[in-house]
DNA sequence: GCATCATATGCACATATGCGAATATCATAG
DNA sequence: CTATGATATTCGCATATGTGCATATGATGC
């Protein structure tokens, strides 16, 4: 089990809060996929793909295998990764509370 | 509701991906906090607590009202922040997937 | 060995971010 | 109207980020 700091917290979120990174982290989440799969899934240049990845990697949030030439990049920690993108994905009521509300339940 | 495009969700996660942010996202959902409360609290400046204030409402994640000389903020999408706030403190296993359970159950 | 495919890394550049310091705004009290 | 307290905005600067492009690496096939 592992505690994050403040900041390591920021950082985690920092590495996955990119329009591309979430998209391939929704990608990886349907399986295993190579670099090449990525970048034409994407479409985007290869080496930018490696870019992302290595961020991504730096986090701990995917890994790879190797197979023949190809790397196959898969989520290290997809509960974690698949429970934010649902997070992220789901409707979600935009209740802005009113002051009242506010003032009357949160107030101590 | 809402629904949100991958660029949208990316500066969502973006607002919140800040040590500061996350400090003051925290205070908030313990209650009401004005501007001096947040400084005093988190010991940063003032403009500085503004400047990050600032970002959170135009990602509508707080809002304030006026209560005399003071600006009382508050979390506009309680639910929304402190699930993820949740889900960032939770203790989470370090699940490293080997190759084999890889290969196994993800491959497509 | 050399050629090739798949991927990674380095560099250059533009843009974005974060922060301190100074200053502006704005409501309230007097 | 002026002063004051609370908060916001602007500016300047250092640093970080994102990307394209060229190139490096590394494994495989011949």
């Amino acid at each position: 089990m592992i505690h994050l700091d403040q900041h390591e917290r920021a950082e985690l979120l920092r590495a996955i809060a990119h329009p591309t990174r979430l998209a391939v982290l929704e990608e990886l989440r349907k399986g295993v996929r190579c670099v090449s799969d990525i970048k034409d899934l994407l479409e985007i240049p290869q080496p930018n793909v490696s870019q992302h990845l290595t961020i991504l990697r730096k986090e701990r949030l995917v890994s790879y295998y190797i197979d023949g030439k190809l790397r196959c990049y898969y989520l290290t920690r997809p509960s974690l990764v698949e429970s934010l993108l649902d997070f992220l994905n789901g409707e979600y009521p935009v209740e802005t509370l009113t002051h009242d509300e506010v003032c009357g339940s949160k107030a101590d």
